[in-house]
DNA sequence: GATGACCTGTGA
DNA sequence: TCACAGGTCATC
């Protein structure tokens, strides 16, 4: 589930649902889907028996940090470094994360949802029962530890006017590019960038760098209320734009023809009237 | 910065 | 059988 709104979904049931509770397996049988190095040895070894923490985002990025269990008859003084690694899971295209059997939100919209066991690429069994899982048909997806952070710009849900500008400014590729470039601004896909730029009013091709200050207060405040009204209303599918988004739709807004054009490699549906 | 590659499932 | 899919990476 790709996008910010699902990755805030999974992150959130993670927090709920997983927090504090013990690892007592790690089930890696997809070694493929290990990345940075890990293996499913390596990730046996570094989690088991430590609890999970706080659950954290960054863009698409889903940081799970994890403790030491304190020592029983042994309390932990408060300069005791009890901090296990963070567990860095990224959903690809197909990814869902279980916990208790329960997923998260909406199912999807260009994915397999069944749950077939095959898909389960990684695992943590609960030291009470339950279980962490991600499944994934694809296999786009990836579990690493400790990952870099720094790689990804500030988080879409937290942009400010001033960070937009400046990701924006002097680039000369398309819009919609410089938006799902998650070394610019992370956490927007294809979906929400197609609605963010049909509400702005903006073409998805024109040059980034060329927005005015007007411009680009319309843009951030299309990016703010587009990820508030999704978000409340269940995910990345549930745009205005979502339903024309077939080859001969029409604008919802004015009811013009809808272009689909590829724009930063994806299939890009905007309106021929009113982006501009 | 556009393109193809990665991988697999689904529906026409 | 083919086109397509809400992501990311390496490569020209």
């Amino acid at each position: 589930m790709p996008e910010v709104l699902e990755a805030e979904q999974a992150r959130s049931l993670i927090e709920v649902a997983a927090r504090g509770r013990v690892i007592a397996r790690v089930h890696a049988p997809d070694s493929w889907y290990l990345k940075r190095g890990l293996t499913p040895k390596g990730a046996r070894a570094a989690l088991r028996g430590l609890v999970l923490s706080t659950a954290r985002r960054r863009g698409k990025l889903i940081l799970v940090d994890t403790e030491r269990p304190g020592q029983p008859g042994r309390p932990s003084r408060p300069d005791d470094d009890s901090s296990g690694p963070t567990l860095g899971l990224h959903l690809g295209m197909s990814g869902r994360v279980i916990v208790d059997g329960r997923a998260a939100g909406d199912p999807l919209v260009y994915a397999s949802n069944r749950d077939v066991p095959a898909w389960r690429r990684f695992g943590l069994r609960f030291a009470d029962g339950g279980a962490l899982w991600i499944r994934d048909p694809r296999r786009l997806g990836s579990v690493e530890l400790d990952p870099c952070e720094d790689r990804l710009g500030p988080d879409a849900t937290e942009l400010s006017l001033t960070a937009l500008r400046g990701a924006l400014a002097n680039r000369r590729a398309p819009l919609k590019a410089v938006l799902m470039d998650q070394s610019r601004v992370a956490g927007l896909g294809n979906l929400l960038t197609d609605e963010v730029l049909w509400r702005a009013g903006l073409d998805p091709v024109r040059s980034a760098g060329t927005l005015d200050a007007r411009a680009s207060a319309r843009l951030h405040r299309a990016i703010v209320t587009t990820l508030r009204v999704l978000g409340r209303r269940g995910g990345s599918h549930t745009g205005d734009l979502m339903a024309a988004r077939i080859p001969g739709g029409a604008c919802p807004r004015d009811g013009a023809a809808l272009l689909r054009r590829t724009v930063g490699g994806r299939t890009t549906y905007s309106c021929s009237a009113h982006q501009i």
